[in-house]
DNA sequence: CCTTTTCGATACAGTACTGTATCCGTTGAG
DNA sequence: CTCAACGGATACAGTACTGTATCGAAAAGG
């Protein structure tokens, strides 16, 4: 709404200005993981990118702006990730002559699972956008949005990478990855708070889920 | 370390006193779950409380403290309550001649994990707490501690729950609470952010949860 | 009833940050 | 080569908050 700049006006971003943006971007996401949206103040986000103030306020109006954004662009990679190694699994399940076992499950999933990027951070931003979208007056800031489209991509990854493994959901879909992500999001909360450095924890992960999988699927 | 006050020491906290932690305390929550543990000032809570800054360094040697106190006294109350409510139906249970069915364990759910206080303030500072923990340099603020202790207590309570409605669970127990913890605190964040106010989450809480615990339980 | 202690209020000095308004170097178009 | 527009730096005025040090009233103790 404040800023349309829609497609009729000149959107050329210049070369410059992008560059400026994505290193702002960059430092935002350093700075908001350590000390949390409230509490790293602007001067602070453009210190670490090596900027003025001058060069914030000309590039976002606010520090919630700065923090949808960069938002929006971490979940892009995110979603992106997830389905580049939903194509490489399924490539790969669709090759096998034989249904995976348990254990060749466990090691799909865990594959699926390892962290890419900085899990920990990531993890740090979510819960900061989940606080901001609690406190949002009236759903300004459109977490369940994001979440739902999120959501609706990962169940039709879920879904085709299971039935290329040759079996199929016992319980309804969406209740089955209701459970799904549940559990996952509760490891992955546990595995923040216990440090993401133990790689055991992925591997643990993967092989439970795995499990729990192969309880809530059936051969087709 | 700077307040100690150990036992030998003078116990006594004044009336006066108390009544003003107490009226601190309450006035930080309101406002730590209005705009968050950063977002607060030493200042806001005082005023809440009708109190002066000085007041509150009088009683608390900074805003995490304050904090910390709150959240102690919170986690109590919560422990308690689902204490007496464990205690209600398991009697309710005992009392009863045959093993109950689907449709009364979801009336039992339900009113188990119908909300109390302002369930929609427990959530925002719970996570406020997440955050804290998770930008703790080394543990300082035991947040382990706190759920390791209260998932102890919550699992003997269902176990005990279970076994009085006559089931028991195919997997192992800690697994079977880690899934239902997830499912748990998966629909706690989705009801948070859609806004607690629908009665009617909760009977769908109530009924999918009794559903999945008939799944992962059966006749002892 | 007077004294002592306790506890909260007030005053103060200092800091960090905000957003704007203005300035100036850079860059790209003609 | 020139000039305009762009994009970022700097200066400024103003605000909110912090923690401490001091003060005075109310309670407790004798």
């Amino acid at each position: 709404m404040t800023e349309p700049a829609s497609a009729h006006e000149a959107d050329h971003v210049s070369a410059r200005r992008r560059e400026t943006r994505t290193r702002l971007l960059d430092a935002a996401a350093e700075v908001f993981a350590e000390v949390g949206i409230q509490g790293a103040s602007v001067e602070r986000i453009c210190a670490r990118a090596d900027f003025s103030r001058g060069a914030f306020y000309s590039n976002f109006s606010s520090k919630e702006q700065l923090f949808l954004a960069l938002l929006e662009r971490e979940y892009e990679q995110r979603a992106n990730q997830i389905r580049v190694r939903a194509a490489e699994l399924t490539e790969c399940l669709t090759a096998n002559e034989h249904p995976p076992t348990r254990e060749d499950a466990a090691g799909y999933v865990t594959a699926f699972l390892s962290p890419s990027g900085n899990e920990s951070s990531w993890f740090t931003l979510e819960t900061e956008f989940l606080l901001l979208a609690l406190r949002d007056p009236e759903g300004e800031v459109q977490h369940v949005d994001f979440n739902l489209q999120f959501r609706h991509e990962l169940s039709n990854v879920v879904e085709s990478i299971v039935l290329a493994a040759g079996r199929r959901f016992i319980v309804p879909v969406d209740r089955s990855l209701t459970i799904l992500a549940g559990v996952y999001e509760r490891a992955v909360r546990v595995s923040a708070l216990s440090g993401f450095d133990a790689p055991e924890g992925v591997n643990e992960l993967g092989s439970r889920f795995a499990e729990l999988l192969f309880t809530i699927t059936e051969p087709v």
